[in-house]
DNA sequence: ATAGGCGCCTGCTGGC
DNA sequence: TGCCAGCAGGCGCCTA
């Protein structure tokens, strides 16, 4: 295992492959730790850090660290859960406790005897951190939010259904965890190009064959993603000091204007779903075809 | 049901 | 050189 974990300053975009990268990384580091002591700063994160659950959490071991869409999970001792979200800039790293902490260091978690600590930082404050009790009251809060399922749980039949009734475009669809949880803006056009579709296409307009091309799409980017670690696009994410390196495959997003990888045609941007949007305006046609 | 807009938040960039 | 508008976007909320 690498001797340290060094934070950046800049920023990262974490999607499904980051956030899955993340647990992976830290999943080693933080599983049998015990939580000894909780600092969190004084500015609040979107859902802000209750002073109760300081009390809480002090004291329990880590379980376990999964993940469920762009949704980190810290299974503590007896069921209770700690739901972490990176939003737009958050880092989650496992550093000595001598190294020094960087500003918009929001939550500090002394590990064991403190030599060791779990750092939530995350310069635009969009993301969080939730105390859940139990596994029933975490099941309930996705629930709620209507969380969809897994990308590599999709099934076909399941997929074609909620594309085949909705009016509203592609790229929406793709963004909405409801329909399918963890893409973001990067993956939602770079599947869209891989599928060959165009980001506008009305859902309900496609073929059940296009539909699964999309499906199908979408996994694969993901899984491609995850190999080489996710994205960095100005930074890395994760814990153990590499960086990711899917940004270099990147076949659209952030290439306005660059020759399209299949055909040369200039790469076109546009805003869709209130998101700047990247596709090839011959490979990825409007029509069906 | 769905689109669109806003607010949250900071740091960077480009234009003047 | 300096200033400031614009942009990046996940998510939750609001309105039309």
């Amino acid at each position: 295992m690498p001797s340290t974990s060094e934070e950046k300053t800049e920023e990262n975009v974490p999607e499904l492959p980051e956030v899955e990268t993340v647990v992976r990384e830290l999943r080693p580091r933080l599983v049998g730790r015990r939580i000894t002591r909780v600092e969190a700063s004084a500015l609040p994160l979107r859902q802000p850090w209750s002073s109760a659950w300081n009390r809480a959490v002090t004291g329990r071991r880590v379980r376990e660290l999964s993940r469920r869409g762009k949704w980190i999970i810290i299974q503590l001792d007896r069921a209770m859960h700690l739901v972490i979200h990176l939003g737009m800039t958050g880092q989650l790293t496992v550093v000595a406790a001598r190294t020094p902490r960087l500003p918009h260091t929001h939550l500090v978690f002394d590990l064991d005897r403190g030599t060791r600590q779990l750092r939530f930082r995350d310069v635009r404050r969009f993301g969080s951190a939730t105390l859940y009790p139990n596994a029933a009251e975490l099941a309930h809060s996705f629930d709620e939010s209507g969380l969809g399922p897994e990308p590599f749980a999709v099934s076909s039949k399941y997929w074609c259904d909620r594309l085949g009734t909705t009016k509203r475009c592609l790229k929406a669809i793709l963004l909405d965890q409801r329909v399918v949880a963890g893409v973001g803006n990067i993956y939602a056009d770079e599947s869209l190009f891989e599928a060959e579709l165009h980001p506008a296409r009305l859902a309900s307009d496609l073929a059940d064959l296009e539909a699964d091309r999309l499906r199908v799409a979408v996994k694969s980017v993901l899984r491609q993603a995850i190999e080489q670690r996710g994205s960095s696009i100005r930074n890395y994410v994760g814990g153990s000091g590499l960086k990711g390196r899917y940004q270099d495959e990147f076949r659209v997003y952030g290439r306005a204007g660059d020759p399209c990888p299949c055909c040369r045609t200039p790469i076109a941007r546009i805003r869709l779903a209130g998101r700047s949007t990247h596709y090839c305006p011959k490979c990825q046609r409007s029509s069906s075809k």
